[in-house]
DNA sequence: ATTTATACTTAGGACGCACGTT
DNA sequence: AACGTGCGTCCTAAGTATAAAT
């Protein structure tokens, strides 16, 4: 595999020394007995892994060694007295469908155990760990009253939620516990955080969007459906007692620690490492490297695509129209999926004929074309775009004599277009696009919408608002919080209680109002016009606060920021720009985005351009 | 050329907790 | 102390990409 080499790749002598220094195996002895205290008081220096020479040869590490995971809790069969009814009969059931019954009683409230697909899936599933006798009595799903069994959890988690702050301590130790142990590994000398360390537990699958497994049993992972990765050399995680692991392997060309194969859609899951640990880091600062790269010849890639627009192969008009939309929309490459296997998506090269409308003109502009599908995880994609005249007389081309169920780009496939990118510059793929384009619009807009005289507040929502842009761009959409208008609502209100507050002290009438102290002492000393002048002072900058944050919010109503900033945009852009303008990075990133981004605020400066 | 397997990134939503407010 | 709410964390589904197998 290529590496791309990393430009500046300063090499710190000090750095290595350091590294070698470090005693490997305090994990699993001595660190976690003598308490975190230790750790807290005296943090062991953050390792700058950007500082130090990468391999070359494809191995991903040299040294691996970890606990394992931790395993779904085991199922906990209900009291007797949780009742549950078959067609108006009480029903002792058997632990296994007892067990899957539960699941379906967990989610009574939600709207999906109504559907048809979840019903039918479930019920499928549910039969098959059922003893004969129950399979045989139990035949309606219409018949089956779970409503105990809800009650019952109900119940239950409003008693955690009741739990006295002694209880819930003793949970939060024993998690921590868990996270001490289990939360982390060690990877070539250091000690790194593990990302999702549990296996997932059992459960009713819900594909996001209209999914056609959704209901299906995701059952439990035992011991022997699971693969352990680590080296050799280390202390290899044990399996439960009187259980045994699927396979232990000693694969230095991957990154994960844990494996094991899902049973709904049949895919691996994995266990790996934190997006703070070296081996994501690396990772993500050589896409943004390569996306940098595109910059560079992006000029020339554009040029090219519109020229081959009027190629007289079918299949390089198709490939230039669907990489302008790439680059332009930002959209994904668009994979084709199996039918019937998951819920009905596209991107790009998946895009089917019944998704586009093209308009001669509309709304004043010439040649529209309307975008409409649904993208991944189901999010709706709806745009109109006014696009060249080529381009669009392409795609009249490209749809002449097809039905709407058709693909829009039959020639084309994201295997044959990466193939052509990777041609084109070194390490291009589609989403790069994705990537560049987040990262450029970012900057723009940043210098952009920043005045240099604003104040703090003010310069925030100038960054949030270049990031709202790239969020646009990428369609990365929430569903409105619940509590979006009262809080909206409640915001005003304190709005228009600064404003009223403001007028009164304004108004010398005000005084009485607003302050014994100071209208003990009317008409004004100097001394209570000063006070007053501080504190209207004082308000309006408060005012100012909330109209501010009050216009971020509603700005961002449907719009979720989270997704680029954590994984489109070059985060020393940000860092950056903080720097430029003297603004604290923990305005912009949170503790894990810090962790995450440790070696772009190491290294960017005031000056960086991506 | 097409399909399958694998490994990894990207994604939105649920949930719970810290924190400020009442 | 109770409340509520906004944020961060966790969860795991759903993508992209590439190599290997057919």
């Amino acid at each position: 595999p290529k590496k791309i080499k990393i430009e500046n790749d300063r090499v710190d002598k000090k750095a290595k020394k350091r590294k070698q220094d470090e005693v490997r195996g305090n994990l699993w002895k001595g660190e976690v007995a003598d308490g975190k205290k230790k750790a807290k008081k005296e943090p062991e220096e953050k390792w700058k892994w950007w500082e130090e020479e990468r391999a070359t040869d494809g191995s991903k590490w040299r040294f691996l060694e970890h606990k394992g995971p931790v395993m779904a809790a085991p199922y906990e069969p209900l009291p007797s007295k949780v009742r549950f009814f078959y067609d108006g009969k009480q029903m002792k059931l058997g632990p296994e469908a007892e067990e899957v019954a539960t699941f379906f009683a967990k989610m009574l409230d939600h709207e999906y155990t109504t559907k048809d697909a979840f019903r039918k899936n479930f019920f499928k599933d549910w039969r098959k760990e059922m003893t004969s006798e129950e399979k045989s009595k139990i035949t309606d799903l219409k018949k089956c009253n779970f409503n105990e069994m809800g009650e019952y959890f109900k119940a239950q988690s409003e008693a955690r939620k009741a739990m006295t702050k002694d209880d819930k301590l003793k949970i939060k130790v024993e998690n921590e516990r868990l996270l001490q142990e289990y939360g982390f590994c060690i990877m070539d000398n250091h000690k790194e955080r593990i990302a999702n360390f549990r296996i997932e537990p059992p459960g009713l699958f819900r594909g996001r969007g209209d999914h056609p497994k959704m209901g299906m049993l995701k059952r439990r992972i035992r011991p022997e459906d699971i693969i352990i990765n680590c080296s050799k050399d280390s202390k290899h995680p044990k399996p439960p007692p009187g259980t045994k692991w699927k396979e232990l392997r000693h694969d230095n060309k991957v990154t994960w620690l844990v494996s094991w194969t899902e049973n709904i859609q049949g895919s691996i899951k994995y266990i790996m490492l934190n997006p703070s640990s070296r081996i994501k880091g690396e990772k993500d600062w050589q896409k943004y490297e390569t996306a940098r790269n595109l910059k560079k010849c992006v000029d020339r890639l554009r040029n090219q695509y519109r020229e081959d627009w009027k190629s007289k192969e079918m299949r390089i008009r198709q490939r230039a129209v669907a990489l302008y939309f790439i680059d332009k929309l930002a959209l994904r490459a668009g994979n084709e999926k199996e039918e019937g296997e998951s819920a009905d998506t596209v991107g790009c090269c998946s895009l089917r004929v019944e998704h586009i409308n093209l308009y001669p003109e509309k709304d004043g502009q010439e040649f529209v074309v309307e975008f409409d599908f649904l993208g991944k995880d189901s999010i709706r994609y709806y745009n109109k775009v006014p696009v060249e005249k080529r381009v669009f007389k392409n795609l009249q081309l490209f749809m002449e004599n097809k039905q709407p169920e058709d693909d829009l780009f039959d020639r084309l496939n994201t295997s044959i277009l990466n193939k052509h990118l990777q041609e084109l510059m070194d390490g291009l793929t589609a989403k790069v696009f994705r990537t560049y384009n987040a990262s450029i619009t970012l900057q723009q807009q940043l210098k952009e919408l920043t005045s240099p005289d604003e104040n703090l507040p003010a310069k925030i929502l100038s960054y949030n608002r270049a990031n709202r842009a790239v969020a646009i761009l990428c369609n990365h959409q929430r569903a409105p919080p619940k509590t979006f208008e009262k809080s909206m609502q409640n915001l005003q209100t304190k709005v228009s209680h600064y404003v009223d507050m403001i007028g009164l002290l304004r108004h010398p009438l005000g005084l009485v109002r607003w302050d014994v102290e100071v209208a003990d002492s009317f008409p004004y000393s100097p001394r209570a016009v000063e006070t007053k002048k501080k504190a209207v002072e004082r308000l309006e900058e408060q005012l100012m606060k909330l109209e501010v944050q009050a216009t971020d919010r509603e700005e961002n109503k449907q719009i979720a920021l989270g997704t680029s900033k954590l994984n489109y945009l070059d985060p020393r852009i940000s860092v950056a720009w903080c720097k430029k303008w003297g603004i604290p990075i923990e305005k912009i990133y949170n503790k894990t985005q810090r962790e995450k981004f440790a070696w772009a605020i190491d290294m960017a400066e005031d000056d960086y351009e991506f």
